[in-house]
DNA sequence: CTCCTGGACGGTAACGTTTCCAACGATTTA
DNA sequence: TAAATCGTTGGAAACGTTACCGTCCAGGAG
């Protein structure tokens, strides 16, 4: 028996036409019933409930969507690497408010470069979501204003467009790991900063508002500013930092990822300056030194930002774009407890 | 000023109509253009792209997935937790390849219960995806046979459907695990697993065929069916594990949230048998004793079923449903080389 | 010179919904 | 008793695209 894969069971699902006809009823009827069911009497709508029943028929939402005005119940997610636990976190967040809602949500493939985002925001606007949450690249982002859709920014604002922002407080956040580490007594503190993101500059502003409180000097050898937001970029300045004639005592890293870069160089060089990150990770309890962090309600951002776009797209809430900033918290484990003069000497095994 | 937000600046962006009325052309015209613009003379053409990019046109997929036949240009996927990195990467990966051939991907929320994500895999297919990728929750999916849409199963198989397969080689992976425990000495090899998977049992049997390719005998009380695939679980069973009387020196994580809960629990009570993951993690080779695992590439997993997807969606592929397995590979670290001498020790600080 | 061929193009019918309007009967009001 | 109102219902237009079917013109063959 030669069978052959069947070119897709063309099932030709069936249309609110055939329930129609099924339940003995006109096509508006069915509509409404459909749609909550009012201005039809009870018995008829059991009819036209029965024949969808019998039927399996399900709505089509592209044809739904088609009509004037109607947007599709979908959002549109666009955030860079999904492999990063903070933008997954996003993910899973805004997912299940959604879905609460019947929304589903279309994720555009976002490679890094500005060009590319625009070209996927711009398929999901085609595709008529009924909103947009973005994670935005650099760049401007006045093309959206045109677009006829709320608009959700996500973890940074974006320039050319007045809308909605839901992040965490990263100027806070920096000042609060930057105090800390002032706190223990010390004034050598390295800070790793991603390529000029906006969260960046918060989380450096905090961190010389820190300085400036305690009346030290920043030594701005120790603000580096890295080619890259990866692990290996962070590794490769630490590597540096850390064979500085006099260097730092501690480090501030102000992302997830360079955390784990600068803990990875540490290891290699035997050496143990105060370490702080910004973000919480899978595991940071776990490590040798268990990492001190700074970590922000991730869940929470994603649950907030999809929230108020539904809100938007409804047309609930007209008020005028919101900014909703979320705190941050220290989270003490170890590594942001190291003093000044353990941080000196080369680990003892 | 009281300014309230402008209620979505309905801008009513430009159809083909608009474009053809300004290039002075017809309707048909437009569309042959837009759609690589076969029987149309180079220079009308030449007016017609002036036209759509002077308005701005952009095709409404919405629209064109209407037509009989036509799908929409995006594929599904579902799946559990994004916030469990094996997810997230088969979602990345995917991501990219539809996003190379024109497709968006839409998530379906995924509550776990397998109802819930029957009424998700439904609401995508309303939705008129081209295509489908689960990872499919237990329980008969049937249902899916008159959707008339192709299908790709993820990680493991469904039942009640003939569909591509692509997944990993979990009984080769349980093997080498336990091979390799086995080589070291190791007799006792506790071996734990979340409930009820498919790959689960596939493990399990790879873990089996080990023991019985060195004449032992399973103890069946090493091996342990977690209620939960959670880290908590699986902490709380190692903690019980390792205070039996005669206590494994070897343990066979069966997947990467797993081996977190076992690594959490030696940590507790100061053992060190020796211990093997399935799947590699982020920071695996950071903790105190590097951790041993085998691997697979899950990246490829999810290009895989994309790709096969797409080529089912476009019909350029009619193959029979394929089963695509990838290889594991073991990756040593150090926790899987412990003897099991070491282990029965008590950790000395 | 006429007929035929073929490329280029315009027009129109779908696709499956929602929404509006008209029609109908029953009930209430004058 | 006639008119007006209301709740139900059926029918048709419209959404923006694609696919098909003509028409038209140019050019080549007979």
């Amino acid at each position: 028996m030669s069978e052959t894969f069947p070119t897709i069971p063309e099932a030709s699902r069936p249309t609110m036409i055939d329930v129609a006809r099924r339940a003995g009823v006109g096509l508006g009827t069915v509509s409404r019933v459909v749609n909550g069911g009012h201005g039809v009497r009870e018995e008829t709508a059991q009819r036209v409930r029965t024949a969808i029943t019998e039927l399996g028929f399900q709505r089509n939402e592209v044809a739904r969507a088609l009509r004037p005005g109607k947007k599709s119940s979908s959002l549109a997610l666009v955030l860079g690497d999904l492999t990063n636990p903070f933008y997954a976190t996003i993910a899973k967040a805004s997912l299940e408010v959604a879905g609460q809602s019947g929304f589903a949500v279309v994720l555009g493939s976002v490679d890094e470069d500005p060009e590319g985002e625009k070209r996927a925001i711009q398929e999901l606007v085609s595709r008529q979501v009924a909103g947009l949450m973005i994670v935005p690249d650099q760049g401007d982002h006045s093309f959206l204003a045109g677009a006829g859709v709320p608009v959700v920014f996500v973890d940074r604002p974006a320039h050319g467009i007045e809308a909605d922002i839901v992040m965490v407080d990263n100027e806070g956040g920096g000042r609060l790991a930057t105090e800390h580490l002032l706190d223990q007594g010390h004034e050598r503190i390295a800070i790793l900063l991603a390529p000029s993101y906006y969260t960046t500059g918060r989380r450096l502003r905090g961190y010389r508002r820190a300085y400036r409180s305690a009346e030290l000097e920043v030594d701005e050898s120790l603000v580096v500013q890295l080619p890259e937001g990866t692990a290996e970029a962070a590794e490769k300045a630490t590597l540096e930092l850390m064979q500085l004639p006099d260097p730092p005592t501690a480090v501030f890293a102000s992302t997830n990822f360079l955390t784990e870069g600068v803990l990875r160089a540490l290891q290699e060089v035997g050496m143990e300056p105060a370490v702080v990150g910004f973000d919480d990770f899978r595991l940071a309890d776990m490590l040798p030194t268990p990492v001190t962090v700074v970590a922000s309600d991730i869940a929470e951002l994603g649950r907030n930002a999809a929230q108020l776009l539904l809100d938007r797209a409804s047309g609930a809430d007209t008020r005028p774009p919101q900014r909703i900033v979320l705190p941050c918290a220290l989270i003490q484990r170890g590594s942001g407890e190291r003093s000044p003069d353990s941080a000196r000497k080369r680990k003892t095994r």
